[in-house]
RNA sequence: GGGUGCUUAGCUCAGCGGUAGAGCACUUCCUUCACACGGAAGGGGCCACAGGUUCGAUCCCUGUAGCACCCACCA
């Protein structure tokens, strides 16, 4: 006997290692068709938020669904190494303990990062578990702890160095000194797509500089003649005119046009740059002419190649003034410069003017500290080809995105992409294979050895840099499957079926796969990228841990309390000014702590909210509602198992053959309603639809088979008819067991304790529902006529209900239902004692006319309906003259539409004719209505 | 400066050329032998705004406004 509600903790306990136990999540090395999903791998560091468990809900659901149509599935599943988060991490620990990691030393440096991994590494995989991923965990598993691949494991490291190899050998990946953003306070190099802008207000100042030869003649924007003392330049980081090259205007600028090529002092610095012509130049910004910085500005960059200017670098990498700065600032950090040029510039007059200005900053996505161009010796991928190749199998639909309209986002990206930094000056990553020796020369190889092999036997020293997180990632769809060996995975399950991910990775990550997979490969990665929404709290703010609306998914499954709720929003806080915000959120939002709702109703929860918007605001009012779906499902399944166990069910035993059944429209009718749920179920997944598999599911099981069948099964079963008694068990059992393998994908927990118990009464066998057949519809079980009847029933339920409501009829007073007609239903007698059943009525009388009373009439099809209960005949007149409003209103339409002319003509038939039936079927009901009201108003 | 998405019931969201839907919340009644994490009956919406196309628009088109996100080297 089941518990009389069900209880998360209690049943989610125990199956996830039964399953994983018993090996059910491992791929099969057979011939049936393959399913594959490539999961997005979490960083090492990192543990599981909403984002995650969405995501890996869905991919959940896709992996046991087709695991239940019996598809080989493989859900490849991993852990990235994450560069600059871990090292980051380390460093903090480090510094904890009042050391860096040059106290160290690369070497053990590197070491403590690994057992950090080791040691802290599985948080993720565990959260994944309690959620339910039906994961590969032992696939591609290189150190035997069932956490999947990790991308700095000897076999993917192995891949990394091939790539670069290959790469280089092609040409397409080259060294070279270069412009690059650079974070100071990592002290290394990060990709464009690292940096953030951030609007800030800055200052511009206008800064003259003054002519060699004196003061010349220009023209003012007014035309007039003026005098100018020297150049006039706009910038709003000062500090870096101690670097500049030249001042460039436009070519075509009357103001400056007859002064290109003259000589200006640089001010403050011991020395004149020229004045040169650029397009780039826009005369109507600002002052009309600008300082060129080529060594500290990427715009300036291209000019000052263009007009072979000198590359003055003034900045060491932690973005202090060097020795190429006046003395009086060398060694000042780069604001600290900013202040000091300004007020020198002051001083000695050349200070024009200083005004607010709103401007973009780019800021290092890690550190959020302003990134600094700065020109280094890195290593880079030449993008152009790949990303044509890139393009093309989008375009050809190799690769298809859903929802279609990120096609245009990564479309836009390649079109304009440049050249990627794939060089990072850290310690935790795939080190460079690169050999230089004494002469500088380059020896890329697979190993020292191959390197040294190739060098002859000169000393070699290795790259210190390492790859870029991403170089890795990319790689991952083939390189977990074996390559650069021929693997028969890697022909069995690449391309892989779905990428399920964030939209914010499509750069990072999802173009890179394609590209990479296409070039070694010759294969795209996968065949769909369903791209995720992002989750939200429920007011659609974003989740942040200083706003404290961060919800943890374990949370929710497991419940938390109030106070432990409140310290953990609070712990670890980096700015304490947050502190007193996040306890308001948190005190205001969580007064009682979260319940524990459990996976499955998270699970579902977040399938509910799949649809294909562009975030997902998590609700956990919505939540709650499923969590009573899990529990109406559990107690559903307590009443079959208790009208049903040790029963005769109708189905096949082994020692018995089944006995005759009798169905009953309702059992037809149930049993057509499933096979139209099955459709919609198998449409959803087809569609990425979760929202909607989740709605059929839960209308199904809810309105229909527990509101409905389950009700009339209660009557069905005190039948004096045995057959009757065993197509009743048989449906119930029946239904519910195929309803909880429809269910299954979406919530496997309590769907694997139920159909345990539900499985063997359906003549079902096996040792758990995961390997189950998933149920298809099959339309020849659809039965109209039964539909059509049960809407009937429903129709005159709901009117005698009504009725009883509105004469405030008491529920344990039975009345007469008197009518003029039956209701059109085949099984009429099984129809009006179902009826009398769950309208609580005494009986069904058929009469001519209704009795002459106040009682309140309504009107069903064909019929008037009525319970013999006296009341206030002006209330009841007042219900009845607001029905009739309402149907007249109604008539009124149809009748508008009706008598346009081109409506009749020009709607499709089906549709003018429907129309026609709603006004017949009013005008009945309107003249019934009117009827009972003249009746009531006679009887005054 | 470009681009994308969104705007539907109090809240979170579906829908989509032909009588506006769900969950939660709300009102009234009910502890009836699966379930009060429940049952029954209700209330609630000029589908952001303005034009256009159409017999007909919440839905298609064009604008406007607001919100969100992405891209971009304007000093």
């Amino acid at each position: 006997m089941l518990d009389k509600s069900f209880n998360p903790a209690a049943i989610e306990q125990g199956w996830y290692e039964r399953w994983e136990a018993a090996g059910y999540f491992r791929h099969k090395g057979d011939s049936r068709p393959a399913y594959c999903i490539q999961l997005p791998p979490p960083n090492v560091t990192g543990t599981l938020h909403m984002g995650h468990a969405f995501q890996q809900t869905l991919m959940d659901a896709l992996i046991r669904y087709h695991r239940m149509r019996g598809v080989n599935t493989n859900w490849v599943v991993g852990s990235d190494h994450a560069g600059i988060a871990t090292q980051i991490v380390v460093e903090r620990q480090l510094e904890l303990e009042g050391r860096t990691r040059h106290d160290l030393g690369r070497e053990k440096f590197v070491e403590r990062v690994w057992k950090w991994k080791h040691e802290s590494g599985s948080t993720i995989t565990r959260q994944m578990r309690r959620l339910g991923a039906s994961a590969n965990w032992e696939y591609a598993d290189t150190e035997g702890r069932k956490g999947g691949y990790f991308t700095m494991d000897a076999k993917m490291s192995r891949a990394v160095a091939e790539v670069f190899v290959r790469l280089y050998e092609e040409g397409l990946i080259y060294r070279g000194k270069r412009l690059v953003n650079w974070d100071p306070v990592l002290g290394t190099a990060v990709s464009d797509l690292e940096v953030d802008s951030e609007e800030t207000t800055g200052t511009m100042w206008r800064i003259v500089y003054p002519f060699v030869d004196g003061p010349q003649d220009s023209t003012g924007k007014d035309g007039r003649a003026v005098k100018l003392r020297g150049m006039t330049i706009a910038t709003t980081r000062p500090e870096t005119m101690l670097a500049d090259g030249a001042v460039a205007v436009h070519p075509d600028d009357a103001r400056y046009k007859h002064l290109i090529g003259k000589q200006v002092i640089l001010p403050l610095c011991d020395r004149t740059i020229p004045v040169v012509a650029d397009t780039m130049v826009d005369p109507e910004f600002g002052t009309g002419s600008v300082k060129i910085t080529g060594a500290h500005d990427f715009n300036d960059y291209g000019a000052a190649v263009r007009h072979k200017l000198p590359m003055i670098v003034i900045f060491t990498l932690d973005a202090k003034i060097n020795e190429n700065g006046p003395k009086q600032f060398q060694g000042m950090d780069r604001y600290a410069a900013r202040k000091a040029v300004v007020a020198q510039l002051e001083r000695e007059n050349f200070l024009v003017g200083a005004d607010p200005h709103k401007m973009m900053v780019p800021k290092s996505g890690r550190t959020g500290v302003v990134v600094e161009p700065m020109l280094t010796d890195q290593w880079f991928v030449r993008m152009e080809g790949m990303a044509k190749d890139g393009l093309d199998v989008v375009k050809r639909g190799e690769v298809k995105f859903i929802p279609e309209h990120w096609t245009a986002t990564y479309n836009h990206w390649l079109e304009n992409i440049q050249d990627w930094c794939i060089s990072r000056q850290l310690w935790w990553g795939h080190q460079i294979p690169a050999w230089y020796d004494d002469e500088g020369r380059i020896y890329v190889a697979r190993s020292e050895e191959e390197a040294k092999k190739k060098a002859g036997g000169r000393p070699l020293k290795r790259d210190p840099d390492v790859l870029d997180t991403w170089f890795s990632s990319q790689l991952v769809p083939f390189s977990s499957l074996g390559w650069p060996g021929e693997t028969q995975d890697l022909e069995t399950f690449l391309p892989s079926d779905v990428l399920v991910t964030g939209n914010d990775i499509i750069f990072f990550w999802v173009a890179r796969m394609i590209m990479a997979a296409r070039h070694f490969t010759g294969k795209v990665p996968f065949r769909e990228v369903y791209i995720n929404a992002i989750v939200r709290d429920a007011e659609g703010e974003k989740m942040s841990k200083s706003k404290g609306n961060t919800l943890d998914p374990l949370d929710l499954i497991d419940g938390i309390s109030p106070e432990a709720l409140l310290k953990k929003s609070t712990a670890g806080l980096m700015k304490d000014d947050h502190r007193e915000r996040i306890e308001k959120y948190v005190k205001s939002h969580y007064p009682n702590g979260i319940p524990a709702f459990g996976a499955d109703a998270v699970r579902f929860t977040f399938a509910s909210l799949a649809t294909f918007s562009i975030t997902l605001n998590f609700d956990l009012n919505r939540c709650e509602g499923y969590r009573n779906f899990c529990n109406k499902l559990w107690n559903a399944t307590r009443f079959v198992l208790m009208n049903t166990e040790g029963r005769d069910c109708g189905v096949e035993g082994e020692t018995r053959d089944a006995q005759p059944v009798k169905l009953s429209f309702v059992d037809r009718w149930i049993a057509s309603r499933l096979q139209r749920v099955e459709a919609a179920a198998a449409q959803g997944f087809a569609e990425y639809r979760f929202d909607n598999v989740a709605a059929a599911i839960y209308s199904f099981v809810w309105d229909e088979y527990c509101d409905w069948y389950v009700e009339l099964a209660k009557l069905q079963l005190q039948s004096a008819d045995a057959a009757v008694q065993r197509g009743t068990r048989r449906t119930l059992v029946r239904v519910l067991e195929t309803s909880l393998r429809l269910l299954h994908p979406i919530t496997p927990f309590i769907t694997e304790e139920l159909w345990q118990k539900v499985a063997p009464l359906a003549g079902k066998k096996g040792a758990t529902i995961m390997l189950q057949p998933y149920p298809r519809s099959q339309p020849e079980k659809i039965d109209e006529a039964a539909e059509r009847d049960m809407a009937l029933l429903q129709e005159w339920t709901a009117a005698a209900r009504n009725l009883r409501s509105e004469a405030k009829i008491p529920p344990g007073e039975k009345l007469l239902l008197y009518a003029t007609a039956a209701p059109a239903v085949a099984e009429v007698d099984a129809a009006l004692s179902a009826l009398q059943s769950l309208a609580r009525l005494e009986g069904v009388k058929r009469v001519k006319e209704l009795p002459d009373s106040t009682a309140p009439v309504a009107v069903v099809g064909d019929a008037r309906i009525m319970l013999y209960k006296e009341v206030d005949p002006a209330l009841e007149a007042e219900r009845i003259s607001k029905e009739i409003a309402r149907v007249d209103g109604e008539i009124a339409k149809v009748k508008a539409q009706l008598a346009n002319p081109s409506f009749v003509e020009r709607a499709p038939a089906q549709v003018v004719e429907q129309a026609r039936a709603r006004l017949a079927a009013s005008e009945q009901n309107l003249q019934k209505l009117q009827d009972q009201l003249q009746k009531l108003r006679g009887r005054k």
